[in-house]
DNA sequence: CATCAACCTGATCA
DNA sequence: ATGATCAGGTTGA
């Protein structure tokens, strides 16, 4: 399968798609979109804008030969590729991306969910049961209805993320035409963003598809499979180095197989 | 550079 | 039932 709308969708990368039956519904920009698998991609209702969803699934890249690159190089991770065909990085707006993953720091996925949620219905535009992902302008202006979101100490970086890009103080299209050890280095200045969410950024807002993201779960994983533990600085090394230049697929396979069900070769 | 408690909130577990 | 711990981390000392 060239395209899986459930491995792609459901592995945690996005933050705003729902299952309903067999067709996925999710918000990008001001449109509700509803995608249906089929036998070697997907059909889509919703938009006319067909470009902005194939660049969204980042349709023109050459999966197999970034499958088959990263199974060159690890022989667990190629088992993974098979049992997951399918399986795409995204190419999310920078901003959503950005805002999302500083209110995703430290929270479970059900919460994440939540938290976006509330901020898109309180903040956010109204487009017939689903709502935009709020502007930052808009999160400016609504900044005060914030409060019902259950956002903690995030609230507070969300805000002052939303009025440096406002004001241009980040400029978003700029830190795209960065590499990604400068875009990294960048986004670590944000207050709210370390190391796991500019990488995060990186690769699923800026398309540097190197960037080797490393939460709880990769770490465990990494422990787990390849008997590696340290800093995020070492893990990241290993990582990069091992996978290549796109480490950030093998990645996404890492943390979507599921490590309770699977053998590995150390305790967890 | 490495370490570590504190941090909002909500769910799970003992 | 009530307290500890953990969850897609980051901050500041």
């Amino acid at each position: 399968m060239n395209i899986s709308l459930d491995y792609t969708l459901g592995c945690g990368q996005a933050h705003r798609w729902i299952k309903r039956d067999d067709t996925w519904e999710g918000v990008i920009g001001n449109e509700i979109i509803t995608l249906t698998q089929t036998d070697n991609g997907f059909e889509c209702d919703g938009t006319s804008n067909e470009n902005m969803i194939l660049n969204y699934f980042r349709a023109k890249d050459n999966i197999q030969n970034i499958y088959n690159d990263i199974r060159r190089r690890d022989s667990y991770v190629s088992t993974l590729i098979h049992k997951y065909q399918g399986m795409r990085i995204l190419k999310q707006d920078s901003w959503e991306c950005i805002a999302t993953y500083i209110l995703a720091t430290n929270a479970n996925i059900k919460r994440i969910r939540q938290m976006i949620g509330m901020v898109c219905k309180e903040c956010g535009e109204d487009l017939g049961g689903r709502y935009s992902f709020p502007t930052p302008e808009e999160v400016i202006m609504k900044a005060d209805r914030l409060s019902n979101c259950r956002l903690g100490y995030r609230r507070q970086r969300f805000i002052e993320l939303a009025k440096r890009i406002s004001t241009n103080d980040i400029d978003l299209n700029t830190i795209g035409k960065l590499s990604y050890e400068e875009c990294v280095q960048t986004l670590l200045k944000i207050k709210g963003i370390g190391p796991k969410v500019a990488d995060c950024v990186s690769l699923f807002g800026y398309g540097h598809l190197d960037a080797f993201p490393i939460d709880t779960r990769i770490t465990k994983i990494l422990w787990a499979v390849y008997g590696k533990h340290g800093s995020y600085k070492q893990l990241s090394k290993f990582s990069r180095e091992k996978f290549g230049k796109y480490a950030g697929y093998a990645q996404e396979f890492l943390y979507y197989s599921n490590p309770a069900t699977s053998t590995f070769s150390h305790k967890i």
